[in-house]
DNA sequence: ATTAGCACTTCGCACCTCCGAGTGCTAATA
DNA sequence: TATTAGCACTCGGAGGTGCGAAGTGCTAAT
């Protein structure tokens, strides 16, 4: 990737992100000041399309970014400029707040009109589930099955696949050193610190320890109240790319299933607050939104109660902007 | 209107609200055993048409219901056949209930699964406010200024006209009157008793005290803590007649639009619980849903928890079905 | 390495035609 | 007088055609 290709690549996913259609050569040329001909750039674009960023709708059309381009163009190419008007927490309506789910709506409203996208954000009460104990039962030679009871008397079991054997007598040591360590604590005790100390005690198999972390965490976090508020879902309809009622309805049918929405939080799970995650078409998870991007964060409101933010919109869509604007929600909630 | 008018009428709606597709004379002389010819059948449907009860997409058309064609079929012409399941809260998925909140949502899902329409919950915790005083002042000979001042120190005023001339010392009085019955009221306070017993006091003029009412009753009724639940978005697109995006548009802004929703209640405010309330096209009073039918119900829950609950579907719905469905839940909540 | 020029491809719009479905009307019938 | 058979008429929608605009890839020249 020299310098011109990330050149012409960030003026087709600008143009793009802004126009919605395929990308011309001579579009380029005319709005960039490129000092070179339209078919130097037709070769540039073929050997980016060649390279994964970009692809044609249909031979003999513009280019539009592919995933893989607009990842590069988040990672390497995209200006931070901060032209987006300041997140202002005082825009709020305020009549109708009466409890921290009538902010937590308000915020989404108008974090949707803002963003001109689709708000989600997730309320979590404090759950009060803790481990009551976990263990380990050999299956097969590459296979256990976690057994994991809480406090509240569920009992949830999980099959383990491992990439080497471990003999029993390792199974045991290691439900004997998690039990020590992770019995009683609840979501907020299953730390990244925590789960270093246990790799460093058990080292033979630190894959397996951040598996059966994750696996807990999940547990946990499941057990928690959760609420799901969505707002701005009509913004859907000022995106011209989205002029077909089935990709509306596969839309809406997501986002009305609370299964595959916290999916969307999957990567944020247990990350620090204030950090913002960017997940890309496919790189969400789920099929069906494979057309669209989430750039989410962690977020903690008053009397103990977290959430999530996420705003989702085409994989086209104005990343600056919007990462400055949660950045900017952030650091207001902060002060 | 003779019962073969009604035979066909009832044939053309039941038809429409099965097929969605304009009804011709040879379909209902196929399906419906009417002894008589299509062209007969074509001559009454020309009748009813301009009766107002149906209607013709274009002409060489078949005919399709009009709003007062649903109107007098819910009137007069619907069988109460019971063939609908009956609604079941057992059958809630009771895995994540852990308050009212997701107990409604979950109502709510399952509803909207067992009705194929939308559902709306709304949950209404108690509000704390009350009357503090109200005052009405003397604007023009036939309107004054009713103001209405909270015990939250919230003041709310609101412009009436009367049909009649209202001299100032009938308004001074009336003042003094409602001050003495309404001070310190919340909404539970304000009765249909207390309205009739001041009626009866102040005997000149109960319109206007039956609209004095209506407002208090609204404006303390805006200041409760009111969340609404929207589920079964996606059942829309089960609709062939919400083929295109505009119109899907519309029904998702309409119902993303909280100040909107309400009104769709509008009719069974104050209204005894258990009683369905039936709006049929225009009837809702939003233009933007006069394609669509609610049929509602005012509903109490636990801990003082109140709410309505409303089915908004396509003014083709299946009413019995659903009005079905209403009562059972309403019955199964009694037990 | 770059570029001018050109043949080629595809999309999408506008237009046309044709067929099926359904009506309204007229004249005949019970 | 109420009903009906028959027929001309209308409309929507599916399917086919033609054409221009937009844009590319390739070749040959610089």
């Amino acid at each position: 990737m020299d310098s011109r290709k990330e050149q012409i690549l960030k003026a087709i996913i600008k143009e793009y992100i802004f126009g919605a259609e395929p990308v011309s050569s001579k579009t380029i040329l005319n709005r960039y000041g490129l000092n070179v001909s339209s078919a130097t750039i037709r070769n540039e674009m073929a050997a980016l399309e060649s390279l994964g960023y970009i692809k044609q709708p249909h031979i003999s059309s513009g280019r539009i970014p592919a995933s893989s381009g607009y990842r590069y163009y988040v990672d390497f190419l995209m200006d931070n400029d901060n032209i987006v008007d300041k997140f202002n927490v005082l825009d709020i309506n305020t009549s109708n707040i009466k409890n921290i789910h009538n902010y937590l709506k308000e915020v989404a409203i108008l974090l949707a009109g803002l963003s001109n996208y689709t708000v989600i954000i997730t309320e979590e009460k404090k759950g009060e589930d803790k481990i009551h104990h976990l263990k380990l039962v050999g299956l097969l030679e590459d296979k256990a099955l976690l057994v994991l009871v809480l406090s509240s008397q569920k009992v949830k079991d999980y099959v383990l696949s491992f990439l080497e054997k471990i003999s029993e007598d390792e199974l045991k040591k290691l439900t004997e050193i998690l039990n020590y360590y992770l019995i009683d604590k609840n979501m907020d005790g299953i730390t990244q610190e925590l789960k270093q100390e246990i790799i460093n005690i058990f080292p033979s198999n630190p894959l397996l320890v951040e598996e059966i972390f994750k696996i807990v965490l999940t547990a946990l976090y499941e057990e928690r109240n959760v609420d799901i508020i969505v707002e701005g879902l009509k913004n859907i309809f000022k995106l011209p790319e989205f002029n077909e009622v089935k990709k509306i309805e596969n839309f809406i049918n997501t986002l009305e299933d609370q299964s595959q929405l916290s999916k969307i939080f999957d990567n944020i799970l247990g990350q620090e607050k204030g950090k913002i995650d960017i997940k890309i078409g496919d790189e969400i998870g789920l099929e069906e939104l494979s057309d669209f991007s989430v750039i989410a964060t962690n977020c903690s409101f008053c009397d103990g109660i977290q959430g999530k933010i996420g705003i989702i919109g085409p994989t086209r869509m104005f990343y600056e902007k919007n990462i400055t604007l949660l950045e900017s929600l952030f650091k207001q909630k902060e002060e």
